[in-house]
DNA sequence: TACATTTCCGAAAACGTTTGCGGTTACGTT
DNA sequence: AACGTAACCGCAAACGTTTTCGGAAATGTA
């Protein structure tokens, strides 16, 4: 009732679980005509081999572990939700873990996957990860990684970027050629890559078109949320000069400052403009709508888990590979003031 | 190098990896000593028990599958983030497949999870499934199945659901409270207990409070993202009388509809008023803000991954349940004409 | 005919666990 | 001394595959 096994199938056949197994594999031992015998009758019976004895076996299996920090994140949604499109064409199922953005959970769900034999892992890793012993453990183990959207380098894997210095530097170019002078930036934590490229992206940006940078603008709220982007807007509030623009490191950040200025009677963008990361859906929806780098989330998904795949294909003479997509930046109203 | 087994530790230890076995789960039969040397040994030498030959020989793993319509749905991917955590917190992972509202391919990852040898599935069932077949086909298999969300009937699962009905009543309550008497529906697809339910929900309400049903305002546009909600606005403005207000099946759904509605020049809520259903983060952004049925998606979650739980824990006694969450009316401006 | 070669297949070990059953000890009871 | 009974542990089979090795039959070669 439950399940066919390969011995059931023999045995029906009257021959040896081996030849069915090659069989089924297409080995060249088999002759012609066995083989046919046999894919019939897995079909008759509707064979299904058993993932977890292959996995056992063979010592890894067909599913792909991703790590987030977190899976409510529109972002890494949407990430996933390539990932699992590219991985599901290839026989793949995929495992999702989030670590919450602590290094400590990062590291169990690393360890978990990794007792599971999963084929490869894709992750983002958390804002509390400076180290990066958890990595270095699964790629002694074999265990293929890719990294995508925030990575930690001085590491041997596969990654799939954006390139964030440019991306930050097109973007306060822009504001900087709207005619706004005092630029802030309103980051998730420091220390994490994503962030210092950015940043550097920023700073460049300033230095090339001869704007001051302002360091009481530059403040660092530790998060990434709604949440952390209203504490921002807090900070700007109480300060004597604030800013007129601020380039903040995500779409939730930029509009929890959004709201929070809109509460304390602040016009956007004439008294204050904003402008965030990701291209969220969200992003288009507040009034004015809200500048943004569109980064291709289902395309990053996509690509890293297709560099996985590439990875567990060529194996040892796998040479790891940076893939940077490319983003757009959408000007809206947030950082469009007129007749400047 | 690579990993520890129980052999190895037995071959450390002297002993036979039955005692080994035996010893780490606290069997009787093994005394406090050899007890306290294995549990020190597994220690010292980080043995870690091999997932995958636990499933093999088990015949079920510490995995929960769960499938999904859309992860890139803020709603669903709020959902898998609550089971996420209780999964967790449990010791279990999830495997995380989606139908893309597809049937076919709600059967192909349903196939797959229980080759798997998951311990357990959660699952929102896709727009097109009325079949339940492969559901009865994993109870027949013993896999214990828990619905949330979208669910279909005449099966003996458990299931996490919201009132639908008094959801739709309430909110077309409002509505007509409002002044709005020409309202109508926009569904996502025929056929689907959720439509079916809430439909009926606003039917009642307009009886109840003596405001006419229009049968050419309730408009199936198949589908559930904002391009439907755009399509289904469409729709309305070719009419010669538009409804004055509209109940949307979901969020996406109003907010494409606020978004074509507004294109045409029509004032919200002054010229047609919008709801939707889940509360989601855009409602609030968009201005004037949606008024929607706020659904606790997180709650869902770990409400359906406890539900599954208990069901392994107690096994063949165990009764399946039905979970019906409260919802909250979340009215804002997108519905609230003053001075009526 | 005798040998070498090819073609096809099966036995058995292995992957890392769990568990039924049986086997040793050590102890207490007649 | 002889036995029954705990207490503790190991053997081996099992879960469903894959794969090494070798064997038998069929075919070719001398």
């Amino acid at each position: 009732m439950a399940h066919m096994t390969l011995k059931d199938l023999a045995g029906k056949l009257g021959i040896s679980a081996s030849t069915v197994s090659r069989a089924l594999h297409d080995h060249p031992d088999i002759s012609d005509k066995t083989k046919e015998a046999v894919m019939a009758a897995a079909k008759k019976y509707g064979y299904q081999p058993n993932p977890i004895a292959q996995s056992l076996k063979k010592q890894s299996s067909k599913v792909i572990g991703v790590i987030v920090p977190e899976i409510r994140h529109n972002f890494f949604a949407t990430v996933i939700s390539g990932i699992e499109e590219v991985a599901y064409d290839a026989g793949y199922i995929i495992m999702v873990c989030q670590s919450n953005e602590t290094l400590q959970r990062e590291i169990m769900t690393t360890k978990a996957l990794a007792a599971n034999r999963v084929a490869g892992i894709l992750m983002a890793i958390s804002l509390e990860t400076t180290s990066n012993d958890h990595m270095r453990a699964l790629m002694r183990q074999g265990i293929p990684l890719v990294q995508f959207d925030r990575v930690v380098n001085g590491l041997e894997t596969g990654k799939v970027v954006i390139d964030d210095f440019r991306a930050a530097y097109k973007m306060t170019s822009h504001l900087i050629d709207r005619g706004y002078r005092r630029i802030g930036f309103l980051a998730g934590r420091e220390g994490i890559s994503m962030n210092r490229l950015r940043f550097n992206g920023y700073l460049q940006a300033l230095k090339n078109h001869g704007a001051t940078f302002y360091p009481e603008l530059n403040i660092n709220i530790g998060g990434c949320r709604g949440s952390h982007g209203r504490a921002g807007a807090e900070e700007y509030l109480k300060i004597d000069n604030p800013p007129d623009a601020v380039l903040c490191i995500n779409d939730p950040v930029a509009v929890g400052a959004f709201c929070r200025f809109r509460e304390a009677g602040w016009r956007i963008p004439e008294d204050i403009a904003l402008a965030g990361f990701s291209g969220s859906p969200e992003s288009a929806l507040i009034d004015p709508a809200l500048s943004s780098v569109a980064q291709p989330a289902f395309e990053m998904g996509k690509a890293a888990a297709t560099l996985l795949l590439k990875q567990l294909k060529e194996k040892e003479n796998f040479r790891p590979e940076t893939i940077t997509l490319e983003t757009e930046l959408l000007i809206r109203g947030s950082s469009y003031k007129e007749g400047v």
